[in-house]
DNA sequence: GATTTAACAGAACGATCATTCTGAATCAAG
DNA sequence: CTTGATTCAGAATGATCGTTCTGTTAAATC
């Protein structure tokens, strides 16, 4: 019988992903990707090489199917603070019905807990950040009356510090609520000082 | 010959922080612990109990050695935004001299990769994070012309969520003035929303 | 249907780790 | 000095983990 649930390589990597991401790089043991993924330990490593690459492809993975869908909105030419807006309250309603204290953010987690023992890692974490402040770059850039750019550029770094906080606290705290207080007021700040 | 080089279980829980705190919980093994604290095996055990006692015990140090001294001066009664922004300084300063991408902080690190796993270490963070609004709150109270307390619980909320990415970003950062700006940029918003 | 290929399950291996245990060494008290 | 308690260094233990290997089974090709 040959691979019986995970059909493709990128099913594979969505099983493995949830692992990693709820419970962490060294808490997810090879024995518990074997039985989550319904692949071999020979399928595994032949596809991807071992524990750490397929990490790297979860990664990957992450950015593809969170992170891409959730912040396309914000990397629109026309978006302006409602995208940002509406990108925070997708990630905090996704930690919400999980139930809080939730897993948080792959890349952060992987910021914390992996980057510092693994190069590649981090490279994909800085690269993760920079394509986020890009974004909240573009959406400022769109709001008030057209501010200059290295005011946008600067609130757009305040942004992308605030984002990696909200996930943070999304680890320990059981208040989506007060999650939501945040944003909402870190927004109302924002707009104040953009117009 | 008794203990060494840690006389003290300070010293000796002040050591092993060094270690959990630079290189987390799972990559610091009781070899490890027991070469840098220069305490046996046995004496690590009957003075703690075990590697997570040990763990915790770390944590509390941590707040008194590193939390404590940074955060005091905007948990004073005359503390004002100037306060926070020296806290910030201080943790930046600290980080920007052991070489960025630091170790970030203690608690976020605990936050990410122990709490999951361990209750005690999840309330010691939710504490900690009460903590932080609770001072903020303070220096908030002081600042502009008397604004009301739900104003500023919101945005002590906002700080504490602001504090969080801050560690969290400095973990795969190498540019200390990057950091630095974000600051300035969120104080000087949080300033104009007050006045 | 025979042969080749690919994937499987699970044992085996080597390494690491937290914890416990053993015997020696050190120090305090009489 | 002698006794007794304490601490040490390091081996032993039992468990876990990542990786590799072996025999077997299912699919694919002709």
């Amino acid at each position: 019988m040959p691979r019986t649930t995970a059909h493709t390589n990128d099913e594979l990597t969505e099983r493995a992903l949830l692992q990693f991401w709820h419970h962490g790089f060294h808490a997810t043991s090879m024995d518990t990707l074997v039985k989550t993924t319904n692949v071999s330990r020979h399928g595994i490593y032949t596809a991807f090489g071992g524990k750490k690459q397929l990490f790297h492809a979860c990664f990957e993975r992450y950015q593809d199917i969170v992170v891409t869908p959730a912040f396309a909105c914000v990397e629109e030419p026309g978006a302006d603070l409602s995208a940002i807006a509406r990108y925070f309250e997708t990630q905090i309603a996704r930690g919400a019905e999980s139930g809080l204290p939730g897993p948080g953010c792959f890349v952060a987690n992987a910021s914390t807990e992996t980057a510092p023992h693994d190069a590649i890692t981090q490279t994909k974490v800085a690269q993760h950040n920079a394509r986020l402040r890009n974004g909240f770059q573009n959406a400022l850039s769109n709001t008030g009356m057209a501010p200059p750019s290295d005011r946008t550029d600067a609130l757009a770094q305040v942004c992308v510090v605030f984002t990696n906080g909200l996930w943070s606290m999304s680890r320990t705290t059981t208040d989506a609520d007060a999650l939501r207080a945040a944003v909402k007021t870190f927004l109302d700040t924002l707009k104040a000082d953009l117009t």
